[in-house]
DNA sequence: GCCTCGCGTTGATCAGGATCAATGGAGCCG
DNA sequence: CGGCTCCATTGATCCTGATCAACGCGAGGC
């Protein structure tokens, strides 16, 4: 097994058990459920702490409350595919049933709720809506999930940024924040994951964006829109080259 | 909106209303649901029809009962990515409520079920285990689509073609039928659609398969496998060297 | 059977992004 | 404040897969 030549996420393959226990750390909490309760509890992460490992079995769903979660899964070798950032609000493990088939990893100081999975059918079974709600989560994930397959498989590198941009910004929108001002809560490296690129691609389209006038670099991990319909032409591969 | 570069599917751009009415040529039908019915009907379809078209008012889901059909989307300069592969059993439309962001169009003479969307909140409600088994679905299309991502965004070109081949065989398998005689529904182009590449690409890593002697090419639509392990160590990564 | 047309294969060349290498710069700790 | 470390940026070169081009082959029509 040789080091990956597309991969360049050094610390992440020393995977260790950091998931097992996290029983002390925890802030018990109850959540309504029809005529019973049912127990979740929260868990407080360190950036890089890992809350799920490939071959993990499924105790529990995770949503995320604060900060960002980073899925990602690992080739034999090495390379590294992230599969989706997961923001407040989003749940990790939703499409899965008895086992994880992924690494879930915070990349900044978070929290997340943890549900038991022996809740979730009561929790069908009993709180109206929460079915529904499930069912849209994972519709909206599996939409995301096949724009960035476009991605992927179809677009340049600078489109893919551009994108990738877009992508944060719509979020801010939806979340009331300002859709021009970007905060990037991940590395270079975990950009490049997720685009299927290397940091040294990331950064030199980085820098075309900032030389075409689209994007302002205020630091390394915020990014200012100034031309967000340029932005937008970019990433649909509207460029009349 | 100049040509694309990548994509080869001369064809498939100029799509026209095909689907609008098709009420001619169907099968009426009933399923029971609790105490009242709903009506379904039966849809045949020729090759390259097309079921669902970017934008079109979700009016309908789409069971796929014999043939393949492929979902995709397309770029403003026509370039094409194949999101998925629907086959016998599967469920077109199910991510989505009000409108489809994508096409999808049967690759080989096909039939589908049509369900009109009336239908599924009261299917969900008095069908027990409806929902649950939509659940289900959309967490195994997420599933697929995430490992996918992996292709797309990590693996190369030979390592694609593999990874493709093995996911025919392993669902050849589920089916019952012989993991190793693999009929390919779909053209060179639309592989080259679905793996992110040019079907230059695909025909010669298909040649590069033939010569390490992992398959055969019993006919430009038929593979058989011949070197089943051999297979998985290229989709896998796991060549060393 | 023969012609035609569309698809698939093969070859030659090009280019976008990976790789290898060096430098820059920000945060952290003393 | 200075040094250290890690990450990001920039530069030089290489290589995989795209592009451009020609040819082969099989299916359908006459």
């Amino acid at each position: 097994m040789t080091i990956s030549r597309q991969s360049q996420s050094a610390g992440i393959h020393t995977v260790t058990s950091d998931v097992a226990r996290w029983l002390g750390d925890e802030n018990s909490n109850r959540v309504a459920l029809g005529h019973s309760f049912c127990a979740t509890t929260e868990r407080s992460l360190n950036p890089h702490e890992h809350i799920v490992l490939d071959g993990d079995e499924q105790t529990h769903l995770y949503q995320v409350l604060s900060g960002v979660v980073g899925i990602y899964k690992l080739m034999a070798d090495g390379r590294r595919q992230i599969v989706s950032f997961q923001y407040p609000g989003d749940i990790v493990g939703l499409d899965r049933i008895d086992q994880f088939d992924y690494h879930a990893e915070a990349l900044c100081a978070s929290r997340v709720r943890c549900i038991p999975v022996q809740a979730i059918s009561s929790l069908v079974n009993n709180e109206p809506g929460f079915g529904a709600a499930m069912l849209r989560l994972l519709a909206d994930e599996l939409a995301e999930t096949r724009e960035q397959l476009v991605s992927l498989g179809r677009k340049s590198a600078l489109e893919k940024l551009a994108t990738f941009l877009l992508q944060i910004a719509s979020r801010n929108r939806r979340a009331g924040r300002d859709a021009n001002v970007l905060q990037l809560p991940m590395s270079r490296s975990e950009i490049a994951d997720y685009l299927g690129l290397t940091i040294e691609t990331v950064s030199r389209n980085v820098t075309r964006l900032k030389k075409s006038g689209a994007i302002a670099l205020e630091k390394t991990t915020r990014v200012r829109v100034l031309d967000a319909q340029q932005l937008q032409l970019i990433a649909d591969g509207d460029t009349d080259e």
